[in-house]
RNA sequence: GGGCGCUUAGCUCAGUUGGUUCAGAGCACCUCGUUUACACCGAGGGGGUCGGGGGUUCGAAUCCCUCAGCGCCCA
């Protein structure tokens, strides 16, 4: 025979995966009495490459989706990619410059030409990736959040919204890099992890109609002159006295409020801070709740404008502004104190230039009310969370929930379709295109002569969540006119036959971090849209960290390439290297030996396959101990089935694993296989080969959700199969009932047969060394001959001590085995000792338990039967064991 | 600052409504073994006062209080 000793899955992973695709296995369509089971990927941003996190959340969405499809579903995971507004911009920003072209040459036509290039090449790198794990996908609806119909359906969307009245255009604090010109997320604002220097001025300001001053502290004294208020702790009996006052701005004395805001601190600077509602996020909160003016005294290049209503420093840059009105305040002497301190600057990550707060105006859903149904949905179960703790801060989240600022400065992306007919701020109309928005113009305006060159667009495109939201929805086409009507606002899912038959989708699988960006916005699109929850499940995985609990990044190179570890351990060893140790909700801590586990799982099975593959067939009659090991198999294989059934109900996907790999490896590999195994060189009768080959493929199957390569390899090695089969799409194993005294009285053969080994192993007699066997005990006659073969025993009597013995217990019977030289009879007697001691402090505990009336009659009946069983095996043993010591 | 969660063997984690010899699994470790599927292996073994303290109970890893340490989310 030539099956190498060593599994090589680089022979096979490739092969198999393309018999898949050739059979079109992944594909799914609607089917009339089939049940969907269906899974939309988070799609993974196109700038992305394959990273531990994609291939632990993509290995678990393909063990639920091949379970799915072995169990007869019509099994449909959606694959795809979004567009990433912000990193894909960047991208392309970055490689026009290293071509020489300035983004700000560029119309913006010509951009998006550049960008849509840029996603051709790249953007489908890491789906071909996912293929190297062995995903299953429908590839045939690969979906990208900016293909023609997606855009539609995110464009239909905004346009639905803004006529519900969901949508508003609003103010909002923004991060503005005054040297690239333009907005910046807070993902791209870096903070210096120990601080900048800084200065804290403390600043007088006159109390009006008083000679009393009130002193501020700011770092930022060049915004001193858009302040409009004065805020101090309403709890602050130093500065109680002062609020409802007003008072006066150095140099153009513009009176404002002093107010009472609890969000000051005490023992911060001089507990009274200057609110400037423009240029600080958190002034601006303060000034929503007092009311206070908003006065913008810094240009977009970060100049200072007219309305600080000081000439010299218009048009002159915030930081040289800052020298110059320091120098002024002290020269006016209302400056009394020059304290440094260290505070976290924010700067641009791409111009290290100090972030600008900056109001702007921008589009916003609002949240409340959209939302209601989607927080309902995951506090009644109707949705659910695993694990469930996030259900906790789900609902916190909807409580307080936000509206979502979904407006973006920048090209790549669903451009916002708001078009302007005026200069004021609500001239406008939102229309699906511009001849319809032409037409909204016309009616709005009664201006029959407008035109399409009398409309201009919005310049921002949408978040990127904004369109993601409707993944679910719009992968099946959702949006179509055929069924969603623009009149009502509703999806008729009955009009798309896709959408009636896969949705809603069944397990969503993602990480805790983005369940209020893209999780909880798909549940308001869900039953905003077709009034139903977008899917059944929502299973949350763990970070992938190193050991060090760093989270896994690129920049700190602390990533193994996944591609580099499929090669070296094989898409098998890393799917389940990554799932030993990725309990529901927990991080994982990636090392490379749970990858090597893995490996060497795999390697396992492929040598149990070479065994069997190896026996010589003959048709003589089946021993009894083979019938009796089969039987044994198969209630410990059905007992696996039902525990793997429950650990998958809870999406315990490593307790699941776990499961079947100590099924593999202990039960079916230690114990059944010798059981069966002929000696060296005999063949196997037909009848249990036959059954193993059964059993075999059963524990294939069982597998294959895990491990599809190998097992697909050997389900096919193992018979003879027909054209077209596969184990991709063979019958789950369902599993069956299992008989309890059998698998009892097998573990009572296991245990007598590792007490003999035990023996063998202190006593350094070979495994290959057969001897008598002597009992007391009359339970081992169903198990004799099995017993006999697993401990290599010659024969087995019943009887008492032998002369020269060695002895061990099991339950209260006692087995002895002769020693073939004088034993030591000390060790043997000290080594019973020991065992009398524990088993008469057991049997006291126990006795003690039922001696207390208070157990007796307030436990229930059941529990003290059990304490009643437990001190009368105690009683035997301790019995037992006296005898034993006794004839030493 | 508000909220949520965690602490069990060297490591990563199970431990369901308090009650089977309940203190467990996998890995790691130690001893022995190159036996005939597999040394990517086999046989055997050691290892924990369940973070500290207090309480409820006949009975607590499990429930309550408290202290300590850690993590996450929101602000």
């Amino acid at each position: 025979m030539s099956i190498s000793a060593q599994y090589d899955p680089t022979k096979v992973e490739d092969k198999w995966y393309k018999y898949w695709m050739d059979q079109n296995f992944f594909h799914a369509t609607p089917k009339t009495g089939k049940e969907a089971y269906t899974i939309v990927i988070p799609p993974p941003n196109v700038t992305g490459v394959l990273h531990m996190g994609h291939m632990l959340n993509n290995t678990i969405q393909d063990v639920l989706i091949r379970k799915a499809r072995m169990e007869g579903k019509e099994a449909c995971w959606v694959p795809g990619t979004d567009h990433a507004s912000i990193a894909t911009e960047a991208k392309v920003v970055r490689m026009l410059r290293e071509k020489g072209i300035k983004k700000s040459d560029l119309s913006r036509e010509e951009f998006m030409k550049h960008a849509w290039e840029w996603k051709e090449k790249y953007g489908g790198i890491i789906l071909d990736q996912l293929k190297k794990l062995g995903a299953s996908c429908d590839w045939d609806r690969t979906t990208f959040t900016m293909d023609p119909n997606y855009h539609d359906a995110v464009i239909k969307h905004f346009v639905d919204l803004f006529n519900k009245g969901y949508i508003y255009r609003g103010l909002r604090m923004v991060n503005w890099d005054t040297e690239a010109q333009t907005t910046i997320s807070n993902e791209e604002v870096i903070y210096n992890e120990d601080g900048e220097k800084a200065i804290l001025y403390h600043v007088k300001y006159q109390i009006k109609d008083s000679d009393e001053f009130v002193t501020i502290a700011t770092q930022r004294p060049e915004t001193i002159l858009g302040d409009t208020g004065i805020a101090v702790n309403p709890s602050d009996e130093r500065f109680k006295h002062l609020i409802g006052k007003k008072a006066l701005v150095p140099f153009i004395n513009r009176e404002i409020p002093i107010i009472g805001d609890d969000y000051v601190e005490l023992d911060f600077g001089t507990g009274c801070l200057k609110v400037t509602p423009a240029h600080d996020p958190n002034d601006y909160e303060i000034g929503q709740r007092h009311n206070l003016d908003t006065i913008d005294t810094i240009n977009l290049d970060g100049t200072l404008n007219e309305k600080c209503e000081v000439e010299k420093y218009v048009g002159e840059d915030r930081f040289k502004v800052r020298k110059m009105i320091v120098k002024d305040l002290k020269a006016a002497e209302i400056l009394v104190d020059e304290e440094e301190f260290i505070t976290k600057i924010g700067r641009s990550e791409r111009t290290n230039s100090v972030v600008e707060p900056k109001l702007s105006l921008q589009w916003f859903i609002k949240m409340k009310d959209i939302s209601k149904r989607a927080h309902k949905a995951v506090m009644d179960d109707e949705i659910q969370l695993f694990p469930a703790k996030f259900k906790n801060t789900y609902n916190h989240w909807m409580e307080n929930v936000r509206d979502w600022c979904i407006s973006r400065q920048l090209w790549w992306g669903q451009r916002i379709p708001a078009y302007y007919y005026g200069q004021d701020e609500g001239d406008f109309v939102v229309a699906e295109n511009i001849e319809k928005a032409v037409e909204e113009a016309r009616k709005t305006t009664g201006n029959n002569s407008l035109t399409a060159d009398d409309l201009k667009q919005d310049e921002d495109v949408l978040d990127t969540w904004a369109s993601s939201n409707l993944w679910p929805i719009a992968a099946f086409g959702g949006f179509d006119e055929s069924c969603f009507d623009p009149a009502t606002g509703k999806i008729d899912k009955s009009k798309n036959e896709e959408l009636s038959f896969f949705y809603p989708t069944q397990t969503l699988v993602t990480a805790p971090e983005i369940l209020f960006f893209w999780v909880a916005r798909m549940v308001i699109a869900g039953y905003e849209y077709l009034d139903e929850k977008p899917f059944e499940n929502v299973y949350l995985t763990g970070i992938v960290r190193d050991k060090q609990r760093r989270k896994m990044s690129k920049s700190l190179g602390n990533s193994p390439d996944p591609l580099d570890l499929i090669k070296q351990f094989g898409a098998d060893g890393v799917r389940t290297g990554m799932l030993f140790s990725s309990p529901a909700g927990n991080d994982l801590l990636f090392d490379e030996k749970l990858v090597e586990q893995g490996r060497n799982f795999s390697n396992k099975i492929w040598n149990a396959f070479r065994l069997v593959k190896g026996w010589e067939i003959t048709e003589t009659e089946q021993p009894a101990i083979n019938a009796q090991a089969i039987s044994w198999f198969e209630s410990k294989l059905n007992k696996a089935l039902t525990e793997l059934e429950d650990h998958f109900s809870k999406f315990r996907m490593s307790d699941a694993l776990m499961t079947a790999y100590k099924l593999v490896w202990n039960d079916f590999c230690s114990w059944y296989l010798e059981w069966i195994k002929p000696e060296y060189g005999k063949p196997i009768d037909a009848e249990t080969h036959a059954a193993t080959t059964e059993l075999f493929e059963k524990v294939l199957k069982l597998l294959h959700p895990f491990m599809p390569f190998i097992t697909e390899e050997l389900w096919h090695e193992l018979k003879e199969r027909k054209d077209g089969e596969a184990i991709i799409v063979a019958e789950w194993p369902k599993a069956a009932s299992f008989d309890d005294t059998i698998l009892k009285e097998a573990d009572l053969l296991f245990e007598i047969t590792s007490a003999v080994r035990n023996i063998r192993s202190s006593k350094g007699i070979s495994p290959k060394e057969t001897f008598e066997l002597t009992t007391n005990s009359s339970v081992v006659d169903s198990i004799d001959e099995s017993l006999k073969k697993l401990a290599n025993i010659s024969e087995i009597k019943s009887g008492d001590k032998p002369a020269n013995a060695f002895s061990f217990v099991v339950g209260s019977d006692e087995f002895f085995i002769p020693a073939t030289e004088s034993i030591d009879i000390e060790a043997e007697k000290k080594k019973i000792e020991e065992e009398l001691n524990y088993t008469k402090g057991f049997m006291k505990s126990v006795e003690k338990k039922l001696s207390n009336e208070r157990f007796v009659n307030g436990a229930p009946e059941q529990v003290v039967a059990m304490e009643r069983k437990k001190l009368a095996d105690a009683e035997a043993k301790v019995k037992t064991l006296e005898e034993s010591l006794a004839s030493l």
